[in-house]
DNA sequence: TATTATTATTACTAATATGGTAGTTTTAAT
DNA sequence: ATTAAAACTACCATATTAGTAATAATAATA
Protein backbone atom coordinates (compact mmCIF):
# COMPACT_ATOMS: atom_id res chain seq x y z
CA UNK A 1 0.00 0.00 0.00
CA UNK A 2 2.73 2.43 -0.98
CA UNK A 3 2.14 5.40 -3.04
CA UNK A 4 4.53 5.04 -6.11
CA UNK A 5 7.35 7.36 -7.04
CA UNK A 6 5.51 8.17 -10.02
CA UNK A 7 2.89 10.10 -8.18
CA UNK A 8 5.51 11.63 -5.41
CA UNK A 9 7.89 12.57 -7.78
CA UNK A 10 4.71 14.18 -10.31
CA UNK A 11 3.10 15.96 -7.41
CA UNK A 12 7.06 17.82 -6.56
CA UNK A 13 7.36 18.20 -10.32
CA UNK A 14 3.74 20.11 -10.52
CA UNK A 15 4.58 21.80 -7.17
CA UNK A 16 7.25 23.23 -8.95
CA UNK A 17 5.55 24.58 -11.71
CA UNK A 18 2.73 25.90 -9.27
CA UNK A 19 5.81 27.71 -7.19
CA UNK A 20 7.17 29.84 -11.19
CA UNK A 21 4.00 29.98 -12.23
CA UNK A 22 4.62 33.40 -13.37
CA UNK A 23 8.05 32.65 -15.03
CA UNK A 24 6.82 31.44 -18.35
CA UNK A 25 8.02 28.08 -19.29
CA UNK A 26 9.94 25.77 -17.01
CA UNK A 27 13.17 23.31 -17.87
CA UNK A 28 12.35 20.20 -16.76
CA UNK A 29 16.14 19.87 -16.39
CA UNK A 30 15.88 22.50 -13.92
CA UNK A 31 13.10 21.09 -11.51
CA UNK A 32 14.82 17.51 -11.88
CA UNK A 33 18.13 19.14 -10.33
CA UNK A 34 16.33 20.88 -7.82
CA UNK A 35 13.90 18.23 -6.68
CA UNK A 36 17.19 15.84 -6.81
CA UNK A 37 14.94 13.75 -9.70
CA UNK A 38 16.35 12.40 -12.78
CA UNK A 39 15.72 14.07 -15.49
CA UNK A 40 15.02 11.03 -17.75
CA UNK A 41 12.79 8.98 -15.20
CA UNK A 42 11.07 12.87 -14.56
CA UNK A 43 10.57 13.49 -18.45
CA UNK A 44 8.36 9.85 -18.47
CA UNK A 45 6.16 10.73 -16.09
CA UNK A 46 5.55 14.62 -17.59
CA UNK A 47 3.77 11.93 -20.83
CA UNK A 48 0.67 11.56 -19.17
CA UNK A 49 0.27 14.72 -17.20
CA UNK A 50 0.30 16.76 -20.35
CA UNK A 51 -1.53 14.05 -22.36
CA UNK A 52 -4.42 14.58 -19.57
CA UNK A 53 -4.34 18.23 -20.04
CA UNK A 54 -2.67 19.47 -16.91
CA UNK A 55 0.29 21.15 -17.95
CA UNK A 56 1.02 22.03 -21.46
CA UNK A 57 4.84 22.24 -23.21
CA UNK A 58 6.89 23.87 -25.60
CA UNK A 59 9.69 22.67 -27.43
CA UNK A 60 12.88 23.51 -28.44
CA UNK A 61 15.01 26.63 -26.80
CA UNK A 62 13.01 28.63 -24.46
CA UNK A 63 11.00 25.90 -24.77
CA UNK A 64 9.98 23.89 -21.34
CA UNK A 65 6.41 23.19 -19.17
CA UNK A 66 3.96 25.44 -17.62
CA UNK A 67 1.13 24.58 -15.55
CA UNK A 68 -2.40 24.66 -18.24
CA UNK A 69 -4.95 25.55 -15.07
CA UNK A 70 -4.82 27.82 -12.45
CA UNK A 71 -3.17 26.90 -9.51
CA UNK A 72 -6.62 26.68 -7.48
CA UNK A 73 -8.31 24.35 -10.33
CA UNK A 74 -5.45 21.39 -9.86
CA UNK A 75 -5.96 18.88 -6.81
CA UNK A 76 -3.79 16.07 -5.32
CA UNK A 77 -6.35 13.81 -7.15
CA UNK A 78 -6.20 14.66 -10.42
CA UNK A 79 -2.47 14.72 -10.59
CA UNK A 80 -2.28 11.09 -8.56
CA UNK A 81 -4.96 9.89 -10.55
CA UNK A 82 -3.16 10.69 -13.79
CA UNK A 83 0.21 8.72 -12.32
CA UNK A 84 -0.90 5.99 -11.28
CA UNK A 85 -3.94 4.94 -13.62
CA UNK A 86 -6.33 4.30 -10.61
CA UNK A 87 -6.76 5.64 -7.01
CA UNK A 88 -8.71 2.42 -5.95
CA UNK A 89 -6.89 0.16 -3.06
CA UNK A 90 -8.46 -2.68 -4.29
CA UNK A 91 -9.11 -3.41 -7.68
CA UNK A 92 -12.62 -5.09 -7.98
CA UNK A 93 -14.55 -1.81 -6.05
CA UNK A 94 -14.16 0.20 -9.75
CA UNK A 95 -14.07 -3.26 -11.30
CA UNK A 96 -16.42 -5.69 -10.06
CA UNK A 97 -15.76 -8.45 -12.79
CA UNK A 98 -12.39 -9.17 -11.72
CA UNK A 99 -13.70 -10.69 -8.27
CA UNK A 100 -16.08 -13.92 -8.31
CA UNK A 101 -17.21 -13.14 -5.29
CA UNK A 102 -18.68 -9.28 -5.38
CA UNK A 103 -22.09 -9.75 -4.04
CA UNK A 104 -21.50 -12.29 -0.69
CA UNK A 105 -17.88 -10.39 -0.04
CA UNK A 106 -18.42 -8.24 3.23
CA UNK A 107 -14.64 -6.41 2.85
CA UNK A 108 -15.71 -4.82 -0.44
CA UNK A 109 -17.94 -2.47 1.45
CA UNK A 110 -14.85 -1.02 3.71
CA UNK A 111 -12.42 -1.20 1.13
CA UNK A 112 -14.93 1.23 -1.05
CA UNK A 113 -15.97 3.65 2.05
CA UNK A 114 -11.63 3.57 2.39
CA UNK A 115 -11.37 4.83 -1.45
CA UNK A 116 -14.00 7.30 -0.89
CA UNK A 117 -12.10 8.99 2.28
CA UNK A 118 -8.89 8.94 0.24
CA UNK A 119 -10.19 10.68 -2.51
CA UNK A 120 -11.99 13.01 -0.52
CA UNK A 121 -8.52 13.98 0.73
CA UNK A 122 -7.19 14.22 -2.18
CA UNK A 123 -9.45 16.31 -4.10
CA UNK A 124 -9.36 18.11 -1.21
CA UNK A 125 -6.12 19.67 -1.95
CA UNK A 126 -5.13 21.91 -4.47
CA UNK A 127 -1.61 23.23 -5.83
CA UNK A 128 -2.92 26.60 -4.45
CA UNK A 129 -2.78 24.55 -0.97
CA UNK A 130 1.14 23.59 -1.38
CA UNK A 131 2.12 26.65 -2.49
CA UNK A 132 0.51 28.50 0.66
CA UNK A 133 2.24 25.79 2.69
CA UNK A 134 5.58 25.79 1.36
CA UNK A 135 5.21 29.93 1.38
CA UNK A 136 4.96 29.82 4.94
CA UNK A 137 7.30 27.13 5.90
CA UNK A 138 9.83 29.69 4.59
CA UNK B 1 -1.44 2.34 -4.48
CA UNK B 2 -2.96 -0.93 -3.81
CA UNK B 3 -4.10 -3.38 -0.85
CA UNK B 4 -2.07 -6.47 -1.38
CA UNK B 5 -3.40 -9.94 -1.81
CA UNK B 6 -1.94 -10.57 1.74
CA UNK B 7 -3.83 -8.10 3.57
CA UNK B 8 -7.06 -8.88 1.50
CA UNK B 9 -6.87 -12.26 2.20
CA UNK B 10 -5.62 -12.09 5.63
CA UNK B 11 -8.75 -10.11 6.76
CA UNK B 12 -11.28 -12.72 4.65
CA UNK B 13 -9.27 -15.30 6.96
CA UNK B 14 -9.88 -13.26 9.79
CA UNK B 15 -13.37 -12.41 9.31
CA UNK B 16 -14.03 -16.20 8.76
CA UNK B 17 -12.41 -17.11 12.36
CA UNK B 18 -15.07 -14.49 13.61
CA UNK B 19 -18.22 -15.66 12.01
CA UNK B 20 -17.36 -18.97 13.90
CA UNK B 21 -15.63 -17.67 17.14
CA UNK B 22 -17.85 -20.23 19.06
CA UNK B 23 -17.33 -23.19 16.98
CA UNK B 24 -13.44 -23.48 18.84
CA UNK B 25 -10.66 -24.33 16.15
CA UNK B 26 -11.39 -24.26 12.71
CA UNK B 27 -9.25 -25.71 10.31
CA UNK B 28 -7.31 -23.62 7.95
CA UNK B 29 -8.15 -25.99 4.94
CA UNK B 30 -12.04 -25.38 5.68
CA UNK B 31 -11.17 -21.09 5.15
CA UNK B 32 -8.90 -21.67 2.14
CA UNK B 33 -11.63 -23.87 0.37
CA UNK B 34 -14.77 -21.37 1.22
CA UNK B 35 -12.72 -18.24 0.84
CA UNK B 36 -11.44 -19.80 -2.34
CA UNK B 37 -7.91 -18.63 -1.36
CA UNK B 38 -4.76 -21.44 -1.90
CA UNK B 39 -4.65 -23.36 1.00
CA UNK B 40 -0.78 -22.99 0.96
CA UNK B 41 -0.73 -19.38 0.19
CA UNK B 42 -2.63 -18.44 3.29
CA UNK B 43 -0.48 -20.99 5.55
CA UNK B 44 1.97 -18.47 4.90
CA UNK B 45 -0.27 -15.68 6.12
CA UNK B 46 -1.44 -16.71 9.17
CA UNK B 47 2.59 -16.88 10.64
CA UNK B 48 2.34 -13.24 11.22
CA UNK B 49 -1.02 -13.70 12.67
CA UNK B 50 -0.12 -16.01 14.97
CA UNK B 51 2.84 -14.50 15.99
CA UNK B 52 1.39 -10.83 16.57
CA UNK B 53 -1.10 -12.28 19.57
CA UNK B 54 -4.26 -11.67 17.39
CA UNK B 55 -5.13 -15.39 16.86
CA UNK B 56 -3.68 -18.76 18.31
CA UNK B 57 -3.31 -22.13 16.90
CA UNK B 58 -3.07 -26.19 17.82
CA UNK B 59 -1.37 -28.64 16.19
CA UNK B 60 -2.11 -32.27 15.17
CA UNK B 61 -5.62 -33.69 15.32
CA UNK B 62 -8.33 -31.78 15.92
CA UNK B 63 -6.09 -28.74 15.80
CA UNK B 64 -6.87 -25.07 13.93
CA UNK B 65 -6.94 -21.58 14.57
CA UNK B 66 -8.90 -19.29 16.67
CA UNK B 67 -9.28 -15.56 17.45
CA UNK B 68 -7.14 -14.89 20.51
CA UNK B 69 -9.03 -11.72 21.22
CA UNK B 70 -12.76 -11.22 21.30
CA UNK B 71 -14.38 -9.76 18.27
CA UNK B 72 -14.37 -5.88 18.90
CA UNK B 73 -10.67 -6.09 19.95
CA UNK B 74 -9.69 -6.83 16.73
CA UNK B 75 -9.59 -4.09 14.61
CA UNK B 76 -8.70 -3.96 10.21
CA UNK B 77 -5.83 -1.42 10.94
CA UNK B 78 -4.49 -4.44 13.35
CA UNK B 79 -5.02 -6.78 11.07
CA UNK B 80 -3.63 -4.94 8.05
CA UNK B 81 -0.74 -3.72 10.35
CA UNK B 82 0.50 -7.38 10.69
CA UNK B 83 0.50 -8.47 7.29
CA UNK B 84 1.89 -5.32 5.04
CA UNK B 85 4.36 -4.05 7.90
CA UNK B 86 4.26 -0.87 7.91
CA UNK B 87 0.51 1.09 7.05
CA UNK B 88 2.67 4.46 5.79
CA UNK B 89 1.67 5.09 1.82
CA UNK B 90 4.91 7.09 2.02
CA UNK B 91 8.12 5.43 3.62
CA UNK B 92 9.43 8.90 4.98
CA UNK B 93 6.71 9.52 7.04
CA UNK B 94 7.20 7.18 9.57
CA UNK B 95 11.18 6.42 8.58
CA UNK B 96 12.07 10.28 8.18
CA UNK B 97 15.91 9.35 7.63
CA UNK B 98 15.37 7.68 4.24
CA UNK B 99 14.29 11.00 2.71
CA UNK B 100 17.19 13.83 2.77
CA UNK B 101 14.47 16.18 1.98
CA UNK B 102 12.38 15.96 4.89
CA UNK B 103 12.74 19.18 6.31
CA UNK B 104 11.99 21.15 2.95
CA UNK B 105 9.31 18.66 1.81
CA UNK B 106 5.90 20.35 1.66
CA UNK B 107 3.77 16.76 -0.25
CA UNK B 108 5.47 14.83 3.20
CA UNK B 109 2.70 16.82 5.35
CA UNK B 110 -0.09 15.99 2.93
CA UNK B 111 1.13 12.52 2.77
CA UNK B 112 1.29 12.37 6.78
CA UNK B 113 -2.54 13.70 6.77
CA UNK B 114 -3.38 11.12 4.34
CA UNK B 115 -1.74 8.42 6.38
CA UNK B 116 -3.46 9.52 9.46
CA UNK B 117 -6.93 9.40 8.01
CA UNK B 118 -6.77 6.08 6.77
CA UNK B 119 -5.70 4.60 10.06
CA UNK B 120 -8.67 6.66 11.50
CA UNK B 121 -10.86 4.62 9.08
CA UNK B 122 -9.01 1.07 9.54
CA UNK B 123 -8.95 1.08 13.34
CA UNK B 124 -12.70 2.21 13.74
CA UNK B 125 -13.57 -1.04 12.20
CA UNK B 126 -13.55 -4.49 14.07
CA UNK B 127 -14.34 -7.83 13.30
CA UNK B 128 -17.43 -7.20 15.16
CA UNK B 129 -18.83 -4.77 12.44
CA UNK B 130 -17.66 -6.97 9.78
CA UNK B 131 -19.85 -9.58 11.52
CA UNK B 132 -23.03 -7.42 11.68
CA UNK B 133 -22.63 -6.41 8.07
CA UNK B 134 -22.02 -10.16 6.76
CA UNK B 135 -25.28 -10.95 9.32
CA UNK B 136 -27.28 -8.02 7.85
CA UNK B 137 -26.17 -8.92 4.42
CA UNK B 138 -28.25 -12.45 5.00
C1' DT C 1 20.76 28.47 -42.79
C1' DA C 2 23.58 26.10 -39.38
C1' DT C 3 23.66 25.69 -34.45
C1' DT C 4 21.91 24.86 -30.17
C1' DA C 5 18.76 23.70 -26.54
C1' DT C 6 14.98 21.81 -25.49
C1' DT C 7 10.91 18.31 -25.60
C1' DA C 8 9.31 13.73 -27.65
C1' DT C 9 9.77 9.00 -28.66
C1' DT C 10 11.42 4.39 -28.34
C1' DA C 11 13.76 0.65 -26.45
C1' DC C 12 16.02 -1.57 -23.10
C1' DT C 13 17.42 -3.18 -18.15
C1' DA C 14 18.27 -4.13 -13.16
C1' DA C 15 16.19 -4.69 -8.88
C1' DT C 16 12.42 -5.64 -6.04
C1' DA C 17 7.89 -7.12 -4.71
C1' DT C 18 4.11 -10.12 -5.35
C1' DG C 19 1.77 -14.21 -5.39
C1' DG C 20 2.34 -18.28 -5.50
C1' DT C 21 3.98 -23.96 -5.25
C1' DA C 22 6.30 -28.03 -3.23
C1' DG C 23 8.24 -30.85 0.14
C1' DT C 24 9.44 -31.95 4.77
C1' DT C 25 9.00 -31.80 9.80
C1' DT C 26 6.68 -31.42 14.10
C1' DT C 27 2.83 -32.12 16.94
C1' DA C 28 -1.24 -34.10 19.05
C1' DA C 29 -5.35 -36.98 19.11
C1' DT C 30 -7.16 -41.56 18.37
C1' DA D 1 1.33 -46.85 15.03
C1' DT D 2 -1.61 -43.96 12.31
C1' DT D 3 -3.56 -39.93 10.92
C1' DA D 4 -4.55 -35.12 10.37
C1' DA D 5 -3.36 -31.00 11.19
C1' DA D 6 0.00 -26.84 11.76
C1' DA D 7 4.94 -25.28 11.10
C1' DC D 8 8.92 -24.66 8.59
C1' DT D 9 12.05 -24.25 4.55
C1' DA D 10 13.03 -23.60 0.01
C1' DC D 11 12.13 -22.38 -4.33
C1' DC D 12 9.96 -19.98 -8.50
C1' DA D 13 7.41 -17.31 -12.16
C1' DT D 14 5.56 -12.99 -13.10
C1' DA D 15 4.68 -8.18 -12.68
C1' DT D 16 5.93 -3.79 -11.19
C1' DT D 17 9.05 -0.23 -10.22
C1' DA D 18 12.59 2.74 -11.11
C1' DG D 19 15.78 3.86 -14.05
C1' DT D 20 19.16 4.35 -18.34
C1' DA D 21 20.33 5.17 -23.17
C1' DA D 22 19.97 6.67 -27.70
C1' DT D 23 17.74 9.09 -31.18
C1' DA D 24 14.34 12.16 -33.47
C1' DA D 25 11.61 16.29 -33.82
C1' DT D 26 11.10 21.10 -32.97
C1' DA D 27 11.88 25.98 -32.35
C1' DA D 28 14.66 30.03 -31.30
C1' DT D 29 18.65 32.65 -32.58
C1' DA D 30 23.10 33.98 -34.24
S1 LIG E 1 -12.33 -8.47 -2.51
FE1 LIG E 1 -13.33 -8.32 -4.43
S2 LIG E 1 -15.28 -9.04 -3.89
FE2 LIG E 1 -14.19 -9.38 -2.04
S1 LIG F 1 8.78 12.67 0.08
FE1 LIG F 1 10.11 12.22 1.76
S2 LIG F 1 10.64 14.21 2.35
FE2 LIG F 1 9.49 14.61 0.56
Amino acid sequence: MRLSTRARYGTRFMLELALNFDQGNIFLKDIAKKEEISEKYLSQLVIPLKASGLISSSRGAHGGYRLAKSLSQITLKDIIQVLEGNLSLVECVKNPSVCSRVSKCVTRDIWEKLDETISGVLSSVTLEDLVNLQNKAN
